[in-house]
DNA sequence: CTGTTAGCGCATTCAA
DNA sequence: TTGAATGCGCTAACAG
């Protein structure tokens, strides 16, 4: 049997190949299918099936053989016919806030990663933090029988969320902890996260330190601050409630509280800053008002986006191991879909990483 | 038939609810089917089918009935099962180097928004710029059936990429262009862009304007220069080969070629630097050697990543509607996977926009 | 080692 | 306006 009787059995087998269709169209409407494979080499479609999954004992002649036979018709499993079969789909879901933010472009990353080493395919979901988007996407993940979620955010309560992840064969939420039901979760240890970046001021010396403390509304934030307190309790050192100071997010959030506090209280020779924007915003402030960072002011932040290494000066911050946060959800979410008890632990917490650079070395 | 009737009923028709399995396990091995629903509300699984799609002319009755089951039992539509019977299963790929990359996860947001407006999933890839990561991401797509593909970058030559992408049903390319094959593209005019630039400088008075052109190796940068030596060439103004000069594309290439340039051409007035990246690294050669910017050098840049507004000063540049180019290349592929010939452009060229800041005002 | 039978859950014919 | 039969492409559970 050679290449030509291949190529002239596909084109009975498909049928209509009679003129003037585009080979597009041949493709889409008549696939190769496994049972093409079957009758041009001759054997079952069980066999095929079982070449195709290395899945029990096949003679290696029938074994060569076939494969040649699907490189000769090129052909490629439907993974859909596959999926009706087995109730399994090989395929992820991940719901993100916001794919340009680099806080879960790294998650997602992570968890592509992941994904892409163990086999599945994963659909990227935003929400940009609304109700109707996620509560949309969910449904969509659930019809489209994802074999997992992973979460990176969610407006929803416990157990509106709680119910709806437990429609899921498997759930891992990241930076969020449902107790009452069945999900892993993965987070970042913000209260060290906390205390560390005050202990690291303290060593250099500092008596003043302040806190913007970010989005009232922030729970990363509020933990972090106990870091803070913790830390700032257990030395012999100064402590008022006033020098810390809730901002917004970002740039300008900074560079308003950073105003204020730093007028209020000329007493401060450091600041700890909810993130590296806002950071930012503290450094424009300092440049206009002729303060020198580090020397006059301190300076250390958390996250460490790119930015962080690239301003002047650049700033030491807590990275938060977001490739890691992604990779670590993924392992959870497996072993949750494999049923490895074992590894089921409800929750996974990764330690943060203290960045010195020149705004506080 | 009242609420208490339908529960009981779900759990007759599942069947194997005995004992002690969980509610979770209860949910993977018997989800609610459409044979369920029909069996529940009394009629036959084509009209449930019917009432789902909303197609045929259904009875406003027994629709609202059998909307009412669909509700009483939760019962979630199997795309996968759908997607068998159609051929078609409302999903799509979308092929990236790197998500962290912030010009490709804009991207990646603007093609998830135009698909979530438009029904569709989109599996995200990411390559790494490996040779056979991307095979493996194009074969498994395709073996999931996608509707169709959006790539954002291959280091596939044309005609292996071509056949590759002519197995889908639908492509289209970002930023890359297969004239001999039947797939659509959207494309940044660079060209443009390397003469807004330029034009930029050349009305500031500037009459020596070098250029950090990047990797050597770099489609687009090649273009921009083409742009850059028009424009230059079309006023009364030097022009000198030495002063372009290729970088790595990041802030360390930019230090190191701005240090040779800048002391090789003192006549230099403004420097047009491959992406903005660059021109971080070019900022900080000048704070370094007591240059003031933009008096002593003005600086033009490319892409306008979100740092650019943020470091001090801040980057003059040419945005690139990274946005807007996932957007228009959703909707090209839209059009080709529904036939609409009229918009089936092979071509779509967005123009890039310049961003006036500090650097180059 | 290989083949046969019987679905997976839906939509697409047709027919009623 | 509704229903019955059939098949999408594959795998599971048996048989041989």
């Amino acid at each position: 049997m050679n290449l030509t009787n291949h190529v002239a059995c596909v084109t009975f087998v498909t049928g209509n190949v009679t003129g003037n269709i585009t080979s597009k169209e041949y493709l889409m409407s008549d696939r190769v299918t496994m049972a093409d494979v079957a009758r041009e080499a001759g054997v079952s479609k069980m066999t095929v099936s079982r070449v195709i999954n290395n899945k029990g004992e096949i003679s290696p002649a029938t074994r060569k053989h076939v494969l040649a036979v699907i490189d000769q018709l090129n052909y490629h499993p439907s993974a859909i016919a596959r999926g009706l079969a087995t109730k399994r789909t090989a395929t992820l879901g991940l719901v993100v806030p916001d794919i340009s933010n680099p806080f879960f472009s790294d998650i997602a990353r992570g968890v592509e990663d992941k994904a892409y080493t163990e086999g599945y395919n994963v659909f990227l979901c935003s929400t940009y933090e609304d109700l109707h988007r996620e509560l949309a996407v969910l449904k969509s993940l659930e019809e489209k029988r994802v074999d997992g979620l992973i979460s990176c955010s969610s407006r929803l309560d416990d157990e509106t969320l709680g119910e709806l992840l437990d429609r899921f064969p498997a759930a891992v939420l990241v930076n969020r902890w449902l107790s009452e039901y069945d999900v892993g979760a993965v987070r970042i240890d913000n209260e060290a996260g906390g205390r560390m970046a005050t202990e690291h001021l303290l060593q250099a010396g500092h008596r003043g330190v302040g806190f913007l403390t970010g989005p009232a509304t922030s729970y990363a934030g509020q933990i972090r601050v106990r870091g803070y307190r913790a830390t700032i309790g257990a030395a012999d050192v100064p402590y008022n409630p006033a020098w810390e100071r809730p901002c917004s997010p970002n740039v300008e959030g900074g560079r308003e509280a950073a105003r204020g506090l730093l007028a209020d209280h000329p007493e401060l020779t450091a600041l700890l800053c909810y993130n590296d924007l806002v950071a930012v915003g503290v450094l424009q402030v300092c440049a206009d008002e002729g303060r020198r960072v580090p020397d006059d002011l301190a300076i250390v932040s958390f996250d460490d986006i790119p930015l962080a290494s690239l301003v002047v000066p650049s700033l030491t911050t807590l990275r938060a191991p977001r490739f890691d946060l992604g990779i670590q959800a993924m392992r959870l979410l497996l072993a949750r879909i494999d049923d490895h008890a074992e590894e089921w632990s409800q929750e996974i917490i990764l330690q943060p990483e203290i960045i010195v650079r020149a705004s506080a070395p």
